[in-house]
DNA sequence: CGGGCGGCCTGGAGGC
DNA sequence: TGCCTCCAGGCCGCCC
């Protein structure tokens, strides 16, 4: 479901509709998602608390609320935010529901339950554990060429794992690392510790530049990702490799190759991409 | 420690 | 129609 462009695209939703709310109350009707959810901690915390703005770490959504209080949601491979008027009915996996102001509600649906709703206060934000060991972000200009080279020396990984790996860059999820690697003409089982500086340059390039342009499509839409009003990205339109097994290469048109790799799928140009 | 892999879940697609 | 298998965009934790 959702990788960074998704959830990039959700928290600008998020910000344009609840920035100024007050979340009056949560309902737990399902506790068990990818960690068990604390509904007495999260009232305790988030109860009564109006939102003042929406952050974003890696693909963690993250809720600023007065007092110094953040709302964590991950939305894992199936999770959905969205905005429904009080009373209205719930629908199936509506595990979560944040009840607003002026008769609204935003639930946080999820039929896989791989996603995470929590609240901390904000002075953990360095230490919370499942943010502390992440890497840095990819947008920002901390990302570059000479920061991928100098992190994947001595790496025996491929590459395409490598870029996956939360440790080192946040939020390149499984297709734009295929799209990525395609543009920047690498193949993804090079072992990263092999790339040299200028294919390390050209590949950040690549997923700097996927990535901005899958955020203003507003994301790629594959079965369920939706935005929070139920609409749709467009960037699926734009994937040149990603799920196009057997069909002709953009670049040469020799057949795209689909190739199993940490479990899981990665499609490439045998011949465009040495 | 780095790196590989199983597991968490539901549901959709496709084969028979 | 149903039953079966495979597949799915994330991430942790266990293993070597």
């Amino acid at each position: 479901m959702p990788e960074l462009p998704e959830v990039q695209s959700i928290c600008k939703s998020l910000a344009e509709s609840i920035i100024g709310e007050v979340i009056h109350r949560v309902i737990v009707r399902e506790s068990g998602l990818r960690w068990e959810v604390d509904a007495p901690g999260l009232n305790r915390l988030v109860g009564g608390r109006c939102v003042s703005s929406i952050g974003r770490r890696a693909k963690y959504i993250l809720v600023h609320l007065e007092g110094g209080v953040i709302l964590m949601i991950h939305l894992g491979m199936s999770g959905r935010l969205g905005l429904h008027p009080s009373g209205s009915p719930l629908a199936k996996h509506d595990h979560v529901v944040f009840e607003l102001g002026g008769g609204r509600e935003l639930r946080y649906n999820d039929p896989r339950r791989f996603g995470m709703v929590e609240a901390f206060e904000k002075s953990h934000y360095w230490t919370h554990p499942r943010l502390v060991h992440l890497g840095v972000e990819p947008l920002e200009g901390e990302f570059e060429g000479e920061v991928l080279y100098r992190l994947s020396r001595k790496s025996r990984v491929a590459v395409k794992s490598f870029i996956m790996d939360a440790r080192r860059v946040v939020g390149v999820g499984n297709i734009y690392a295929s799209e990525a690697l395609f543009a920047a003409g690498i193949n993804p089982k090079t072992r990263a510790g092999r790339l040299g500086l200028s294919r390390c340059v050209r590949l950040v390039e690549c997923i700097k530049e996927i990535l901005n342009r899958a955020v203003l499509s507003g994301g790629t839409t594959l079965r369920d990702f939706a935005n929070l009003d139920g609409g749709s990205g467009y960037f699926s339109e734009q994937l040149q490799v990603y799920g196009r097994e057997g069909e002709g290469c953009p670049g040469c048109g020799s057949g795209i190759r689909r190739v199993v790799q940490s479990n899981r799928s990665t499609y490439y140009c045998v011949k465009c991409q040495r």
